[in-house]
DNA sequence: CGGGTGCTTGACTAGCATCAAATGTAGTGG
DNA sequence: CCACTACATTTGATGCTAGTCAAGCACCCG
């Protein structure tokens, strides 16, 4: 599928991270430890990417040298599709990290569908747009712990492996509103934080935790909704 | 009028890699009058379509009654395309609008590629993403009115077509900070609003408006950067 | 032990939301 | 022609939320 060489390329990697990789020519995947680049902007894009276990992080960063996380990528999820072959922000390892690549102008070789992909990330980034615009501070950190809290339906206790800063920057907020958010969730008996970094969750009350994160209207208020636009435009 | 046209479910077709070309027919294009509804969420996704002239909002409804406009696809651009077959949001004219739908057909006459279409949303969503998280509600204004100048490159003054609520709701921001911001920049003379509705742009100085939006990192900057990351991650 | 890192907390401030009212324009009817 | 309504936009006054700056804490490691 995807030749070693390109591998190490476009991972703007060293080889000697590799080391651990003298078996990576029979098994593809590539294994990071955290924070090593995966790429960086105006690269050739020349993979995509799936993850296997672990986080990605892909984010830009703006003139001012913010930086800004676009969207996580866990285990399943793909990252690295552009609209040109350039890339247009970086991907870092949140964590040890495995992922593996697909060469994307190969025909024959891949069985990827590039559309469920793209258009999966589409549905990630609308989402987030919801999330980060209308929300208030708490709201938005609900809404992560929730995201996270997806990813491991069936653990009580799961690790959000993400720093504050990193999801400070993935909300766009600060790093104190951050810890400010997480010490109210703790005083609402919503969830714990255990582990040194506090970033082990046990969530004790998984509907005030929803209860707090602004959705989309349900079905039923849509179908209302739907007949009265339907007839205003009838007539 | 609208439901004339519904007929076949066209959505992600599996297995299609790459250049997802959906085969698609063209039909006759539907003009709208302003606010007449193009789909409403929890509807079948039956076709897409593309703008012809005018402008379309496309927007979803909070459980709290919040509308959020996710974007707004001007000329040339398409809108509809979805994850499954069911709309998760709305669609309607901002103003006296011509679309051209289509759907999905054996006979194929016209090849969309479904999958460039899909980058540019997404393209377009993550853009969107960073002038809302990280700026301010004036450098948010300055963003829409660049976005909206770049539809008319060739037009020393263009009508923006959407209402200050619209831009409001597109924005994460409200109505009065909206009008005051265009005020600001009315007095610092970056551009002259005309109309009635005040929604007639005369840009005067556009390198002050862009000065005011923050963008990507340039490639200059970036190469620094990547060679930075690159060495720290040698040693 | 000291220095480093990541998280938390406190005090203060800037900026946006909120509520309220004024302005301007078009359309209607007397 | 003027009074009146309707609507979108603008402006003003006030309070709250999150950013900023600063410090403190807990843990790790050399």
């Amino acid at each position: 599928m995807l030749q070693d060489h390109a591998i190490v390329k476009h991972t703007t990697v060293p080889g000697h991270r590799h080391r651990a990789v003298g078996q990576t020519v029979r098994d593809q995947s590539i294994r990071l430890k955290a924070d090593e680049t995966i790429y960086s902007e105006g690269e050739h894009a020349l993979a995509i990417y799936q993850v296997e276990a672990g986080a990605v992080r892909i984010y830009r960063l703006t003139t001012s040298g913010q930086r800004y996380i676009l969207s996580f990528c866990g285990k399943g999820e793909w990252f690295g599709l552009e609209t040109g072959n350039i890339r247009t922000d970086f991907a870092e390892a949140v964590c040890e990290t495995s992922i593996r690549p697909f060469r994307a102008n190969q025909n024959a070789a891949v069985p990827v569908d590039l559309l469920h992909i793209a258009l999966m990330n589409l549905a990630k980034a609308q989402h987030k747009q919801l999330v980060i615009t209308e929300q208030s501070a708490l709201k938005r950190v609900a809404a992560f712990v929730c995201e996270m809290a997806e990813r491991h339906p069936e653990d009580a206790e799961f690790d959000m492996m993400m720093s504050r800063s990193d999801i400070a920057d993935y909300l766009g907020l600060t790093v104190e509103t951050v810890a400010r958010c997480f010490t109210k969730l703790r005083e609402k008996r919503i969830l714990r934080l255990n582990g040194r970094l506090q970033r082990s969750v046990r969530l004790l009350d998984r509907n005030g935790l929803m209860a707090l994160t602004v959705q989309s209207s349900s079905s039923r208020s849509v179908k209302r909704f739907c007949v009265r636009n339907y007839l205003e435009t009838k007539r």
